[in-house]
DNA sequence: GATCCTCGAGTTCG
DNA sequence: CTCGAGGATC
């Protein structure tokens, strides 16, 4: 994000805002953005700061550890700052920070390092005098906590008394322990679901909900929330000398201490950085949250010499992976018409990267869209990429407001074609209505050539916008009056492609009815429904020349579906088109009559959804063999889903078949079954 | 009239 | 992939 405001400007907006989430987050546990965007807005701060040290004030939220102390609690002084972790993203930072740790240390040091998962739960000091549990404290502002010992007594997985669980370590005098409350994804999920029975307050995530439980006054109400522990440092000890990180986690384990069964000793960064290219997969298989890992330095004696700077150690770093969510600034909104004449806005986006790839665009849907979540032009925006693919804008952040920022409304006329636009009444969307809109006619003519409609080989959205720009198509049906002269000194246009185009035009003449159906686009009938069309009327004249009644007992076709079909052979325009294509040879009937003699295909009455890639035939193949056979080709798995055909990498549609079992059956299979018909079950 | 299911339409980047 | 509208079903 390039602020726009001067530095010192941007940084007194960030400590405020930054101050504000914290309170929320460490006093109230009622956050109001995600980690994510918090870690996201301190970089900035901290990247500002480094920038311009003068900026750097005593307050700052980057010079201290976290939130404020609570009254109800009593306040305990830790023995040493409980401090915070700075942060790297990849292995380049993580690679910058090990060797700023070797220019501090003698030239030809070795480090060795531990690696621990990084738990998304709440930080907490335990009390050992003369081996039984003295008191436990919450991290609070890093120099004074909370007193939750009553509550933490209730959480099982912390020993009471040590040696726990059999250990035959002796109990050091005094021992200081420092660990992390959790809670599992599952247990936090039930838990959840009751409240939500009860018609109780649930938790947003599984941290804020072990934060919540810890902090009950009553710890009665503690003692029913399943939370756990992982302990991961020891601070003080009496009378033994640790020498390695790694010593403290065993001795920690011989006390009875839960200690991660993740953590790991590695002898070189390379090691550690392939341990952290390969945690993402790994951390989905554990049953508790992490939001990354913990890089330690494991030798003791270079830990003291590297110390600390400000409230972050030298000796450890945060390996936190790339978020789901960012925060961008929101340049412009922009509106596109689509096909239907819909006017859509999208949010045009200060490039930012999400998960791997950089996102400069993202769609807003529609005016309300953009109303009920406040979003303003000019506005900072949390932008997530979740597990799919499409950005999405989330919300706004309002903190970060100028006063600069504009309301959005969309424009009253076309932006395409100046006409006014409508919004028809208690409907989302607005209408541009002129059916000579020239952006309306390049998406028609896109949605004719694509792939589920004609499926015309090197006719993309270029063309389309070039043709229609040219004047050679008014409409869709002056697709096939194309020709090779009117494409000859087009730029970018060679003999060879225009050869290729023009006999991809010409082959398509010969597709399907259904597919010619569709390629109209009239609102509603898609591939199935323009399939079901042709299979009871036959041919397109027979449809233009149906009435309402006529549709009634064809399944999945209701009046409204007829109406829109009626409606739309009832303009003069459209008509003309579908009598141009008519005059172009393109095929309006079916071959043969449905109800005719030709015998009952193999797979009639079936219905299959095909999933991954199969091994000899494309998607679009293997559909036409399906359909060929009397088939019918859906896109979920649904319960009415005979057959699900699977290739290689089948995904959510594969659990899904199972969930129904729903049969799944390979490419060989789907050929046997057309081959032989289906089993003929009992 | 309510509820469940299915299909259509639109979605970004490389 | 997700959302919402339309259709089927009880």
């Amino acid at each position: 994000m390039r602020p726009t405001a001067s530095p010192a400007a941007r940084a007194a907006k960030l400590r405020a805002v930054l101050h504000h989430h914290n309170y929320r987050y460490h006093v109230l546990d009622d956050p109001e953005i995600t980690d994510a965007e918090f870690d996201a807005l301190l970089r900035e701060l901290k990247d500002l700061e480094a920038e311009h040290p003068d900026l750097r004030t005593p307050d700052s939220p980057t010079q201290r550890v976290g939130g404020t102390a609570q009254e109800r609690f009593a306040k305990v002084g830790h023995p040493v700052p409980m401090l915070s972790l700075g942060n790297v993203f990849d292995e380049e930072e993580l690679r910058a920070w090990h060797e700023r740790a070797l220019r501090l240390l003698p030239q030809g040091t070795e480090l060795s390092f531990v690696v621990e998962p990084k738990i998304d739960g709440l930080s907490v000091l335990l009390h050992y005098e003369g081996g039984s549990f003295a008191l436990g404290a919450t991290r609070g502002d890093g120099e004074v906590g909370e007193d939750v010992t009553a509550n933490l007594r209730t959480v099982q997985t912390l020993p009471l008394a040590i040696p726990a669980g059999g250990g035959r370590t002796k109990a050091p005098r005094r021992l200081v322990v420092r660990g992390e409350v959790y809670m599992e994804r599952d247990a936090f999920t039930r838990f959840n679901e009751e409240q939500l029975a009860r018609g109780e307050k649930v938790y947003a995530n599984p941290r804020n909900f072990a934060a919540g439980s810890l902090r009950q006054l009553d710890p009665a109400v503690t003692a029913t929330r399943p939370l756990r522990l992982w302990a991961y440092q020891v601070v003080v000890v009496d009378g033994a000398e640790l020498d390695s990180q790694w010593d403290a986690l065993d001795l920690l384990r011989r006390l009875g201490f839960p200690v991660a069964g993740e953590c790991a000793r590695l002898a070189t960064l390379d090691e550690v950085a392939a341990f952290c290219a390969a945690w993402p997969e790994r951390r989905e298989t554990l049953p508790y949250e992490t939001d990354g890992l913990v890089v330690k330095v494991d030798q003791r004696a270079y830990q003291e010499r590297l110390g600390a700077v400000g409230n972050a150690p030298r000796w450890a770093v945060a390996y936190k992976y790339p978020s789901t969510e960012v925060v961008t600034k929101l340049n412009a909104i922009g509106v596109n018409v689509g096909r239907t004449g819909v006017l859509m806005p999208y949010a045009e986006l200060e490039p930012a990267q999400i998960g791997g790839v950089v996102v400069r665009n993202a769609t807003l849907h529609n005016a309300d869209y953009i109303r009920e979540r406040d979003i303003r032009i000019g506005d900072s925006v949390v932008v997530k990429r979740a597990g799919e693919v499409i950005p999405q804008v989330l919300r706004p952040v309002p903190e970060l407001r100028t006063g600069d920022e504009q309301v959005f409304e969309l424009p009253a006329n076309c932006p395409a074609c100046g006409e006014k636009v409508v919004r028809l009444e208690d409907e989302v969307a607005t209408y541009c209505v002129n059916s000579a809109c020239p952006a309306q006619l390049v998406r028609s003519v896109e949605y004719f050539v694509s792939r589920g409609a004609m499926d015309i080989d090197g006719f993309g959205i270029r063309q389309a916008e070039q043709f229609v720009e040219r004047g050679l198509i008014k409409d869709v049906a002056d697709i096939f009056s194309i020709a090779a002269a009117d494409l000859d000194g087009m730029p970018g246009y060679q003999q060879k492609r225009i050869d290729k185009l023009v006999a991809a035009i010409s082959a398509a003449k010969d597709r399907p009815v259904w597919r010619v159906l569709t390629a109209l686009g009239i609102r509603g009938v898609g591939e199935v429904v323009a399939q079901s069309l042709v299979a009871h009327f036959g041919s397109i004249d027979a449809l233009e020349r149906a009435v309402p009644e006529d549709f009634t007992g064809i399944t999945g076709i209701g009046p409204i579906l007829a109406g829109s079909v009626v409606e739309w052979f009832s303009h003069p325009r459209n008509r003309r088109i579908v009598e141009k294509l008519r005059v172009a040879a393109v095929r309006m009937a079916e071959e043969q009559v449905p109800e005719g003699t030709a015998g009952p295909k193999p797979l009639d009455g079936l219905a299959f959804v095909i999933t991954g890639t199969l091994p000899t035939c494309s998607r679009e193949q293997a559909a036409e063999m399906i359909r060929g056979a009397g088939g019918k080709v859906t896109g979920a798995v649904s319960a009415k889903t005979s057959y699900l055909v699977a290739g290689e990498a089948g995904g959510g549609k594969l659990d899904k078949a199972r969930k129904l079992s729903v049969p799944v059956i390979d490419e060989a299979g789907l050929l046997e079954l057309i081959a032989a018909g289906p089993p003929r079950s009992a």
